[in-house]
DNA sequence: CCCGCTTCTGAACGCGCGTTTAAGATACTG
DNA sequence: CAGTATCTTAAACGCGCGTTCAGAAGCGGG
């Protein structure tokens, strides 16, 4: 259960009520809601959310924390899945766990232990998961897997923070409906991209990894396995 | 020439040095900086920049109106090199944008309307970049090329801005430091995709393809990825 | 000289913010 | 019942914000 919850007596009544109200008005409004408009969705009055959590910054790391574990505790069941894009395809499945979602969301946007806790996360799923495809044959290796599986997560992240950014919903607290919409923007070329790759030889890689000194063809320290000989255009060797 | 300054006459001196004031301020603080700050940089007292642009947002609207100009004019003498990589590669060769760079990820983080027209422009040059590259054979073809296109510019700035708020630098101005160590993070495994993708099958593509109603052509999965050879044709399977 | 004009400034206004303070409810305790 | 610790609130404080306002300083023309 979860493990992060504050569990003091009173947190089963008016603290967690706070709690609540304010991850959702964060998720909804951002981090930069006053704190009376919070007072107002939970019922309360703001001096009180000052007694119960210090100050504003206190709240906000009681959310940071309470949001953390939930997700923690959300993912462990989806654990298998997380591939960037099959992972966005698990999220449109859910619906109860848009505020936290929505929450992290914003927290990335603005930054924070938070957003570096979550991505740190998420990362190392996709790096178990990464080996698994890569050991069952399913997907290509990489030179460096750790950093592979920390651009993809940072990448999928990335593109669907700027694109909401890009194209604000109507409603945020809808964000089904922006995911959906996110997918409908971005779906195909992503897996495209993913199956496809985007150039037809290597002369691109090549040429980085020429230029940042660990030549192709020597097979140096950085690959796990000769990963494609500079002459051949199209890529073909799978053990 | 730069058909987007006011041209006024006064231009020349005052209200064109608040204008910059504000863009670096703007770039390095975020658009949350106060007026005063802003009139401290330029020199001149608060009251003056309002009296010149008759409120904040007005100064906002200014100097969104004079950077995206600006970038215009500049991105046309670096028009050719436009891939996703080897743009980040052409933005790290240059210092003094860097302001303007700063000012255009602020305004991809914060969103409107420069924000959309930012990323529409490079959307657009990423089309024609990626026909070309198309069209010359070293770029694997896509069922929706304008997809394509934006979804590569959106997953690059998106990926660029959140990497940025998650390593922010010591300091923001910096931001040949920013980019360098971006493309250190990031430089290899964006490469690798790109060449390789992630998959080594078509089966992820093809069921997608079948999830949005546009069955893939018989035979297209399988075996080892046969990666859409140019010559032979330009699509697999045409809808 | 005074006039009108633009440029520019320091002081102040009104607002919303996070926070503090003093006091009122409420409930548990001896 | 009185005592007391906790929960809760309305009111106010101080701050910084964007903005307004009255007026000083420079300036070309009657």
């Amino acid at each position: 259960m979860s493990s992060t919850t504050v569990a003091s007596a009173a947190d089963l009544s008016t603290r967690a009520r706070i709690r609540d109200a304010a991850v959702l008005s964060f998720a909804g409004h951002g981090f930069g809601v006053g704190l009376r408009a919070i007072a107002r969705d939970a019922g309360v009055s703001a001096a009180l959310i000052v007694h119960h959590f210090g100050s504003k910054d206190g709240l906000r790391a009681a959310c940071d924390e309470y949001v953390l574990g939930a997700i923690r505790d959300v993912k462990t069941d989806v654990v298998t899945g997380a591939t960037v894009s099959s992972l966005f395809a698990q999220l449109v499945a859910m619906d109860d766990y848009a505020p936290l979602l929505g929450y992290a969301l914003r927290s990335l946007q603005a930054g924070g232990d938070l957003a570096r806790d979550f991505v740190d996360h998420f990362a190392a799923d996709a790096e178990v998961y990464c080996a698994a495809g890569v050991a069952a044959g399913t997907m290509v290796p990489s030179r460096d897997e750790k950093a592979r599986a920390r651009y993809l997560t940072v990448m999928g992240f990335g593109a669907l923070l700027l694109d909401l950014t890009l194209n604000p919903p109507q409603d945020p607290t809808d964000l089904k409906a922006v995911l959906h919409g996110y997918l409908e923007r971005t779906g195909l070329p992503s897996v495209e991209l993913f199956t496809h790759g985007l150039m037809t030889d290597n002369t691109m890689l090549d040429a980085y990894l020429l230029y940042i000194g660990d030549p192709p063809a020597a097979g140096s320290s950085g690959g796990p396995r000769e990963p494609s000989p500079p002459t051949s255009a199209t890529r073909e060797s799978q053990p």
